[in-house]
DNA sequence: TATATTTGACCCAG
DNA sequence: CTGGGTCAAATATA
């Protein structure tokens, strides 16, 4: 990317982070007649901003450092321009026994797999059911205890990691902090065709931007707020993904913001969750070698509820589009500028 | 019966 | 040596 492109970008966010940071600010000032959650939002915003400055910089860095891969007829997610993406290494179908050496090559190759971080909130009011069912299925192989987290982080795989060598995966933990925040790492891309996968509004979503080839850092994502700008035109295009979506949701499942003293039932209900979670609710930010997502709490705005069902859409459009097989979903940085408007929006507590 | 989850054991990078 | 990540047998579920 041109100096002079990146420049803007980081010229946008940074705008964008003064923004929120001054709305921050007069929002602290009127006290008593804003409520807290809004100064969260905001705070998140402004850490948002600066989280893309950071992505910018870093991708531009990584690309001087290494050109990004050119996949042939594979569209590359926008999210794996931190790292290079590598084929498959592991076959289990052939019984293939690693040597010393080899395993080496595999742990290596599994270090250098793209990597992201998504932070996902359990809405109290929306629950889990409009996160469930990301259009990929996923398989449980492992849970760990981690030193220093209060819970287990869980490992998932995707289920078509042996019959389509797709090594997709993610790793759930949930934050200490914030009980109701989830940690989802995800590792890999998807190359599997999955026959659930729900159709996707990757393509119809496209459509509405103009399908332009965007060079690569043009298809990082952004602001969660975006895609809630677009939950209108998601509802509609997603329509048919319940069918499919739904039956994870129906788990007997759940899952309000509680206190300390209940989450201890919830835990395997909260694995349930987990192994569907979005994917790609986004808004990445990077961390030291990884992009990180963070998906917006604090959506008490009766604007931005709107309805369960609502959710459930914009989630599952947004997550089985991003990680699709078939067409990525991305938000070009141009549309930057929607999510300043949302912002607004979301905050019409001014 | 097939598929998914659980969970203790194992591997290995740091 | 420790702890994160993975494997795989046992078990659960559809």
């Amino acid at each position: 990317m041109e100096n002079r492109e990146l420049r803007r970008r980081v010229d946008e966010e940074l705008a964008r982070g003064e923004e929120c940071m001054r709305r921050l600010q007069r929002s602290m000032d009127e006290q008593g007649t804003s409520r807290p959650e809004l100064r969260d939002l905001l705070a998140r915003d402004v850490l948002t901003s600066l989280a893309n400055v950071r992505c910018l910089l870093k991708s531009e860095e990584s690309w001087s450092a290494e050109p990004p891969p050119v996949a042939a007829g594979v569209t590359e997610s926008p999210r794996s321009i931190c790292s290079s993406p590598l084929g498959d290494f592991y076959d289990k179908n052939s019984g293939t026994v690693f040597g010393d050496q080899e395993r080496r090559e595999v742990r290596k190759k599994r270090k250098t797999l793209p990597k992201w971080t998504e932070q996902v909130c359990i809405n109290g009011e929306t629950g889990p059911e409009g996160l469930l069912d990301d259009g990929y299925s996923w398989r449980k192989y492992g849970q760990k205890d981690i030193l220093g987290a209060k819970y287990p982080r869980a490992y998932y795989r995707c289920t078509h990691k042996y019959t389509q060598a797709c090594e997709a995966a993610k790793l759930v933990q949930r934050s200490d902090q914030n009980p109701s925040v989830f940690d989802i790492t995800y590792r890999g891309k998807h190359t599997c065709n999955q026959s659930v996968q729900p159709l996707p509004p990757a393509a119809t979503f496209q459509e509405t931007q103009h399908q332009q080839q965007q060079p690569p850092l043009d298809q990082l994502q952004f602001q969660p707020q975006l895609l809630l700008n677009f939950k209108s035109e998601l509802k509609v295009k997603t329509e048919g993904l319940d069918a499919e979506a739904k039956p994870t949701s129906e788990a007997s499942f759940s899952f309000p913001l509680t206190p300390e003293n209940q989450q201890e039932q919830q835990q395997h209900s909260f694995d349930q969750l987990i192994s569907s979670v979005s994917p790609s609710f986004v808004s990445p930010a990077t961390t030291s070698d990884s992009n990180y997502y963070i998906f917006p709490c604090g959506m008490e705005n009766p604007h931005l509820h709107a309805s369960e069902s609502d959710l459930t859409d914009i989630i599952s459009a947004a997550t089985s589009a991003t990680n699709s097989p078939i067409v990525d979903l991305d938000f070009p940085l141009e549309s930057l500028e929607l999510s300043h408007d949302l912002s607004f929006d979301v905050g019409e507590y001014f």
